[in-house]
RNA sequence: GGACAGGUGGCGGAGUGGUUAAACGCACCAGACUGUAAAUCUGGCGCUCCUUGCGGGCUACGGAGGUUCGAACCCUCCCCUGUCCA
């Protein structure tokens, strides 16, 4: 990323922003604004919608914030558009539990959450920070309902998944049926020349062109984004699933979960991850192939690039060393949690300390996990789940479940 | 408003009176093998107590009651979802 590259010619540019994007809608709409922003001067307004309500970001929205990242390199204004509406009025999918509405100083803070975070990777100087309850709310109902007029069922319908649930037999909520008119709506509103989404967002951001020409603006580019796999390996990045790799991650944690995804997927974070370009990356991928590079080393690279990113290159260096102390040779990390007690306190059974320790869900998870032969102390493997650790003796303990839950207790 | 179908563990999905903490699959955890990869194999996968045992207790099949020695399974009412009719 550098400032130079609002020099490139017009070619070098798509070719700089279609790296990594599954569809441009129409690439020969995009290349005819890149044009008259050459003429004109007028940067290209870029807007992509982010929930209000999940201000901890990952690697997978990280995606498309680089390609956000992409366009301001090339001097376009990025409009980063918080859904505070749909966030006011709560969104109430799901059967049991009615999301909790937020509230205005709630969306506040995660507002500035996402300032923070998001600017690791944009430019602030030339972001655009919205919410979309500033037209909605002025919008009101009767505006609404006027605005709903311009799009059919039909249309709406059209959705995949809204198709698939009406086939399945899964209820759809009426307002489910409404976001994309008010995120189709968001993109009149702010006049956007280019809307990027993942590609599960292509439906909506077509409504937004719909809606556009139907408001007499000429229809936005629609640019979809892959939805970057999680550490799992199949399905996409999500905190629900568990799989991410969040940017606030500790560096050694960070570093962790990227080597423990596979190789395959090793070359799409690359991709998706970084900005190593695409000949580089094939050329590894070469390189591995014929044995001249071990992947391993070749992972070790990207979750230094990747810690480098998010935290700094001394970060990603110590992060390195540990791990290579711990896992490669079986050493211990660095900085152990260290827990002092009484010792009149630790009369416990080893399953039932290791909970209360945090380094087991429950007593009988730990106990299990003792019996699977997960658990060492001091070294020694444990394969009785029905030791009391001494309180008599004071000294310290290391306890070690599974690879790395490490934690030290000493006892007074 | 009426008729019918359905609501099971994180998810999908069996089970329709007892040996069912609930088949099977996915996800997840651990062990083996490794490069803490992946793939594979093995074990585990509600909580708790102890004398760790095919041990005791508790909680769990939308909710509340009821029938029964015994209920996810039968009955009643309620809530929720879908389909058709209005």
């Amino acid at each position: 990323m550098n400032s130079d590259l609002d020099s490139l010619t017009f070619d070098e540019q798509l070719t700089y922003l279609r790296k990594g994007a599954v569809e441009i809608i129409h690439e020969k709409e995009l290349e005819e604004r890149l044009r008259r922003r050459a003429a004109t001067g007028r940067p290209l307004r870029v807007k992509a919608g982010f929930d209000p309500t999940a201000p901890d970001i990952h690697l997978g929205h990280t995606v498309l914030i680089r390609k956000m990242r992409h366009f301001q390199d090339l001097g376009h204004t990025v409009i980063f558009l918080i859904g505070d509406f749909t966030g006011l009025i709560g969104d109430p999918s799901g059967r049991t539990l009615t999301r909790k509405q937020l509230t205005r100083e709630e969306i506040e803070a995660n507002a500035e959450t996402y300032k923070k975070q998001i600017f690791k990777i944009l430019d602030p100087e030339t972001t655009v920070i919205d919410f979309n309850s500033r037209w909605m709310l002025e919008l009101g109902t009767d505006g609404f309902v006027t605005l709903c007029a311009r799009y059919t069922v039909r249309q709406i319908l059209e959705r995949d998944d809204f198709e698939k649930r009406l086939r399945d037999n899964q209820p759809i909520a009426m307002h489910e049926l409404l976001y994309p008119i008010v995120q189709g709506y968001d993109s009149v509103a702010l006049e956007a020349d280019v809307e990027l989404g993942g590609t599960d967002q292509k439906f909506n951001l077509l409504v937004g062109r719909e809606l556009q020409r139907s408001f007499g603006q000429p229809p936005q580019i629609v640019m979809t984004m892959p939805l970057l796999e999680g550490t799992d390996g199949v399905q996409k990045m999500s905190k629900s699933l568990d799989n991410y790799i969040g940017i606030y991650d500790e560096p050694a944690d960070m570093f962790g979960k990227v080597m423990s995804i596979s190789d395959a997927l090793m070359y799409r974070y690359y991709e998706l991850a970084t900005d190593v370009p695409v000949q580089t990356i094939e050329k590894w991928k070469q390189d591995v192939a014929s044995g001249r590079r071990h992947p391993m080393e070749l992972k070790k690279d990207l979750a230094a690039t990747i810690v480098t990113d998010y935290h700094s290159v001394a970060a990603a260096a110590s992060a390195r060393d540990a791990f290579e102390r711990v896992f490669a040779r079986g050493g211990l990390p660095e900085d152990i949690e260290t827990r002092e007690v009484a010792a009149s306190a630790v009369r416990s059974r080893l399953p039932k300390l290791l909970s209360e320790l945090g380094m087991a869900a429950s007593a009988a998870e730990a106990s299990r996990l003792i019996k699977s032969g997960a658990v060492t102390l001091n070294g020694a493997r444990v394969t009785d789940p029905t030791v009391t650790v001494d309180h008599a003796s004071a000294g310290e303990y290391l306890f070690k479940v599974g690879k790395r839950r490490f934690m030290r207790l000493v006892v007074r």
